[in-house]
RNA sequence: GGCUGGGUAGCAAAUUGGUUAUGCAUCGGCCUGCAAAGCCGCAGAGACCGGUUCGAUUCCGGUCCCAGCCUCCA
């Protein structure tokens, strides 16, 4: 049985959908005035395993993710840069998808764009007013009346009353509440605007989750995740919002995931520590960085460091290893045939259970990860052995490896891949092992010695072993 | 100041009231012409102080430290 973590409870509970056998799945997705960071690579990774996971499962899942592409801050870049918000947005969806498809994320079922919502939006505002949650202020922006929605503050564990000694909150002369916040925001002249019968403006920061996650999966979901930094005013506003508009239970999940640090500190825009995903991507491979997210639990904070990739590039060097060589086109039947085939099943069978328990268990995915070793290792202890069940050990580990979405490449591939910084030509190291080869026959061991450790020096690595010399790359 | 969460071996990171986490690094062995890879094995832990318990890294209390949210943020 699935356990998830709920931020609304904050404590695991056994996961049940709202209509058997299907599962809704909405994720704020990212604001578009930049490149994606390593911060964002992560919220993606996380939910593309629960998407992958839930899916394993069985369930029929429809997640959306969704792309805010009006927002203060894209009004900023577009007038810094001096071209159309849509300029800006269209070349930063385009970056994000490349960088998502990079990354071997799974495409959402639904992607719905704010601007593309603007009508439900509207919508959503309008009955918030009628039924007295939301007003217009001063300044000619509707805004929600916080203290409207007694349930305020569930979410994040906050009351009104510790909010208000919170030393951080600054008063604002337009709002009838501190707390209030913007649904929609009057346009000042020359920016982008919509009509509404408030005047033209754009709608708010948290509006736009709202409208779009109810459009596409009902007024009543099963999950709605996001970066812990969302859990307040973000997704606490969407309650209020959302709630107060259909009077009705929102969303019965909450999933947070924790953040990327560097040097014990949080990875984001406004320190300016952050690595975007296409600088990582010039040192590292896409299944490295997966990898490395996926080496701390989802709700834990990650920690960024060069060693942290190298050490993800050695894991994925070992599970590649131990795959290579195996042709895993058919797998073996290993049923009731030897001794030693039976144990293998049963060994197979307890590595799934095993596997699976740890990811039904609020998506562990560290201890499914030394599960994956546990393979590896039995597989290599057996090759020597059976190659049979070899194979059938390989092709439960790629399996296992797909439900995290690694290990699917050709083991050959990966491991001799290209290289970051380029080198000899596959030819040219194919010449020198020959070279080397025929030195070895004559037990020339200087000569064979020189050329694998002039092929060291260039960052590839020779293994000789029963059936000749293989090669990978460093 | 209010509210969360956390402090685990050299590094990273989980589980668990008593039994090997796992990966990398280190050490010993097997294998190898020598290596590498692989396998076997050794070693190494639970911030600090109390309490509960036959027994605590795990439960409870306190102390210290760290991160996050309370403002835009994944």
């Amino acid at each position: 049985m699935l356990q998830i973590y709920n931020s609304l409870n904050r404590t695991k509970e056994p996961f049940k959908p709202i209509t058997p056998g299907k599962v809704g799945l909405y994720v704020c997705g990212m604001t578009v005035y930049d490149y994606c960071h390593l911060g964002h690579a992560r919220v993606m990774i996380v939910f593309d395993i629960v998407y992958r996971y839930l899916k394993n499962l069985g369930y029929k899942v429809t997640y959306v993710r969704n792309i805010t592409d009006i927002d203060d801050k894209i009004i900023k870049r577009a007038n810094k840069l001096g071209e159309p918000f849509t300029m800006v947005t269209e070349r930063f969806i385009q970056a994000l998808h490349e960088d998502s498809r990079t990354l071997g994320i799974l495409t959402p079922d639904q992607e719905p764009k704010a601007t593309e919502y603007i009508p439900q939006i509207l919508d959503m505002i309008q009955s918030l007013i009628q039924r007295g949650h939301a007003y217009v202020a001063a300044n000619g922006d509707v805004c929600y009346s916080v203290p409207s929605f007694p349930k305020y503050g569930q979410l994040s564990g906050k009351s009104l009353e510790d909010l208000k000694v919170g030393h951080r909150v600054e008063p604002d002369a337009t709002k009838k509440y501190p707390f209030d916040f913007v649904l929609w925001k009057a346009a000042k002249p020359e920016e982008p605007a919509w009509d509404s019968p408030w005047g033209a403006g754009r709608p708010g920061w948290h509006i736009e989750c709202s409208a779009m996650s109810t459009h596409c999966l009902g007024n009543h979901f099963d999950i709605h995740g996001g970066g812990a930094d969302l859990q307040f005013p973000h997704h606490e506003n969407e309650i209020a919002q959302s709630e107060g508009a259909y009077g009705n239970t929102f969303v019965n999940v909450w999933m947070h995931n924790g953040f990327v640090q560097i040097d014990s500190e949080k990875m984001s825009k406004s320190l300016g520590n952050f690595f975007t995903i296409r600088e990582i991507l010039e040192h590292y491979r896409p299944e490295e960085i997966r990898y490395f997210v996926l080496t701390s639990h989802y709700r834990s904070p990650l920690n960024y460091s060069n060693s942290q990739l190298e050490n993800a590039k050695a894991a994925l060097t070992r599970f590649y290893t131990a795959l290579r060589g195996l042709d895993l086109t058919q797998v073996p039947n290993l049923d009731n045939q030897t001794q030693l085939a039976d144990t293998t099943n049963r060994v197979i069978e307890d590595f799934r259970t095993r596997f699976h328990s740890a990811m039904a268990d609020d998506f562990n995915t560290p201890i499914a990860l030394a599960v994956l070793f546990d393979v590896a290792r039995e597989l290599n202890r057996i090759r020597n052995i059976d190659l049979n069940q070899a194979r059938a050990l390989g092709s439960e580990l790629k399996q296992l490896g797909s439900i995290l979405g690694l290990l699917q490449d050709d083991p050959e591939a990966y491991l001799q891949g290209t290289a970051i910084t380029n080198n000899l030509t596959d030819a040219k190291i194919l010449e020198l092992i020959d070279q080397r080869t025929t030195a070895r026959k004559t037990k020339n061991w200087a000569e064979a010695d020189r050329i694998r450790d002039m092929l060291k020096n260039q960052g590839i690595v020779l293994e000789d072993n029963a059936d000749g010399t293989s090669w990978r790359r460093l």
